[in-house]
DNA sequence: CCAAGGACTGAACAATGGTTTAGCAGAGAT
DNA sequence: ATCTCTGCTAAACCATTGTTCAGTCCTTGG
């Protein structure tokens, strides 16, 4: 429901690796069934052993899959002129906003990826790290940020900020009823998130 | 490993507790099987069920058995006096100080709860969300935070930071070789934290 | 001393789920 | 027209895993 419907005319391959694709967002990898991912796909069982030798074999079609989106993104948005820690954080909205209509499954894909500690979910930790790193370093070499900032924990904790809006997305829609995706909350979040970086919790020091 | 060894003097009920909790930790509830249980913890596979009824209900056991550490931990903690929205990291802090020897094994569990979008898992969020929540809004009426804040996001946004510590930390340790509960570490992490919240990322305004 | 009950065992059971395999249909090449 | 390769099917296979059950041992109460 989350996510587009399946075109009928692809081939049972790509039937399947999209269909994989949702329910391994949806349920995680081992409570999804060979049989459950055949059957709504229309095929057959031993089609996926067949193309792909293995479950396993299929889990790494959907993370290739997915990583063609992830990759052309992050390329798409990195040339950018970046001025200010800020920044990237617009970058990632703005990656947000085009991926509008499938966004809910790739929060959840990625969710599940980061928390099963997939190798695949590692190499895309790590590509997201450097791209926050990176930036807070030049904005450093700019003199954007405090001297005494600390290189290393600042990059994750802004990462933490961005993972924890995707990882903690079930309980944000149970605390108070909608996604944290859902358009107004969006904003309201991007405003909180930059105030915070821009100058903390503390009223402003009257000078 | 990460634990401290389980007294052989316990009997096969309790020993099944704790060594359930400390695999479910490690691999998950799905991945871990009753016989892995019973061999760890010295006795037959039937008395999982003598006991508990079922593999769910030892479950339901484990997460009493957590929650036990847990509730006396934030129970423990609140009486002291909150005097800005920092002081609530610092009694985290002690809390996890106190809880040095068999930390890895909670952030484990923990993280694996909010995976498995347990029941209980949402309990525990639901309930450190309010212990976050009610420290800002406290310290909003003390006119400690800035007026124009997001009461919503805030108290989120800083828990994310604490969870996505937790739930992060395997992959801090494979980016940076340790553990972010590291001694060293964890103190870097405490000041950078602080600072964020205390005033952002920018330098400080030359007035 | 005997009966009862609870902790505990280990073999057997039944279901689930990933994989294998024999075979079918259709498209393109010879 | 036949051969062959490929996408695909469906039944059968078999290891894994949670659960059940008959029975042992030991402690407690009468």
């Amino acid at each position: 429901m989350a996510s587009v419907a399946i075109p009928e005319a692809l081939d049972g391959r790509e039937r399947l690796i999209r269909q994989a694709f949702i329910l391994f967002a949806d349920k995680g990898f081992d409570s999804v069934t060979v049989r459950d991912i055949a059957t709504a796909s229309k095929v057959s069982v031993g089609l996926i052993n067949h193309h792909f030798g293995s479950k396993e074999g299929l889990r790494e079609a959907v993370d290739e899959f997915f990583m063609a989106q992830f990759e052309d993104a992050i390329t798409g948005a990195s040339p950018q002129e970046l001025n200010s820690v800020e920044d990237h954080a617009v970058i990632i909205d703005q990656w947000i906003e085009r991926h509008e209509q499938d966004w809910p499954t790739i929060v959840a894909y990625f969710r599940r990826a980061l928390l099963e500690e997939s190798e695949w979910g590692f190499t895309v930790f790590e590509r997201f790290y450097g791209f926050v790193q990176s930036s807070v370093s030049r904005m450093d070499a700019d003199g954007k940020v405090a001297p005494d900032t600390d290189q290393l924990w600042l990059p994750f904790l802004m990462m933490y900020l961005e993972l924890g809006t995707m990882v903690f997305d079930p309980y944000i829609k149970r605390v108070i009823g909608k996604s944290g995706y859902d358009r107004e909350l969006w904003r309201r979040r991007h405003r909180a998130y930059m105030t915070l970086i821009r100058r903390g919790v503390a009223p402003a020091r009257r000078d």
